[in-house]
DNA sequence: TATCGTCCCCC
DNA sequence: ATAAATGCGC
DNA sequence: GGGGGACGATATCGCATTTAT
């Protein structure tokens, strides 16, 4: 099974910048996407990738345009359940869950926290209820996997610049330490378990031509349950797919499911 | 992210 | 119909 | 008076929406 994860920055305007191709060529079976900024009633033939063999499942928020996720699958899977259970969280449309035998495996969109105080605090108690969840699957015997956009670096080595941006959301250091938390508990970010010093990013500012120079952020990861680590095959980042401010990142587990 | 301006220290 | 202005991202 | 570092504010791009023309 190969689980993909993409914050996409708009879901209509990466299709036209092959959005397919890069699904094709990615080849998941559980694909994620966050930042799809669009509402189901607002959905086109061309964006349900049906004779791929996928179907299509969005949660997205009230507002128009903003946040939202969504996930294609193309195996069976048990359940998909949309949104935390927490409506000051679901009204945003953050949170996919896909429950595959003993898999509970989570596509979320984490608030970002720079416009403001109350965002922030939003955004750390997000984090909070969220690590709650997660451990109550596990200590029912789940095997928990979260992916998506974590938008937090966990260390210095998790950006291009962090000597200028210990102030800036993202890399504040209680953000940080809810990150090492979440670890502590019983959970692994598994790229950076098989590549310790690997210098590598999955966003960059589209504001300052970031990119080009390589000037960007890890801030989206595969964290498991230990229990999962036995199943791995791979860990990848994409830094190579374009098409949004972000690249898509995947984890292959043995077994079909 | 990169570039200003402001502040302040120290010559 | 097209353009300008707004909100958001981190 | 002026060099120079620390620090904060800010203009930048792109997506999607709403409001004006």
């Amino acid at each position: 099974m190969k689980i993909v994860s993409w914050n996409v920055n708009g879901l209509r305007a990466i299709m036209k910048k092959g959005f397919r191709e890069s699904v094709e060529e990615l080849n998941p079976d559980v694909l994620f996407l966050q930042e799809t900024k669009m509402q189901e009633h607002q959905l086109e033939e061309e964006i349900l990738l049906k004779d791929l063999g996928y179907t299509l499942t969005m949660h997205s928020g009230e507002r128009k345009g903003y946040s939202s996720v969504a996930v294609y699958t193309r195996i069976p899977v048990d359940e998909i359940i949309k949104g935390s259970g927490i409506p000051e969280y679901d009204v945003e449309g953050r949170v996919l869950q896909v429950n595959v035998g003993d898999y509970a495996i989570f596509g979320i969109y984490f608030p970002n926290g720079g416009r403001g105080e109350e965002r922030l605090a939003y955004k750390m108690k997000f984090y909070e209820d969220l690590l709650v969840k997660f451990d109550s699957l596990k200590k029912n015997g789940k095997k928990v996997i979260v992916t998506g956009d974590f938008n937090v670096a966990h260390e210095e080595i998790d950006l291009a610049n962090p000597e200028s941006n210990r102030k800036t959301s993202g890399f504040l250091d209680i953000e940080r330490e809810w990150f090492t938390k979440l670890l502590s508990h019983g959970y692994v970010d598994v790229y950076r378990r098989e590549n310790p010093d690997k210098v590598i990013y999955t966003w960059w500012d589209q504001r300052f031509r970031a990119r080009d120079r390589n000037a960007g952020w890890r801030i989206d990861y595969f964290v498991v349950s230990e229990n999962v680590l036995p199943e791995i095959i791979e860990v990848e980042i994409y830094n190579h797919i374009m098409g949004s401010d972000h690249c898509p990142l995947s984890l292959t587990l043995k077994g079909e499911q």
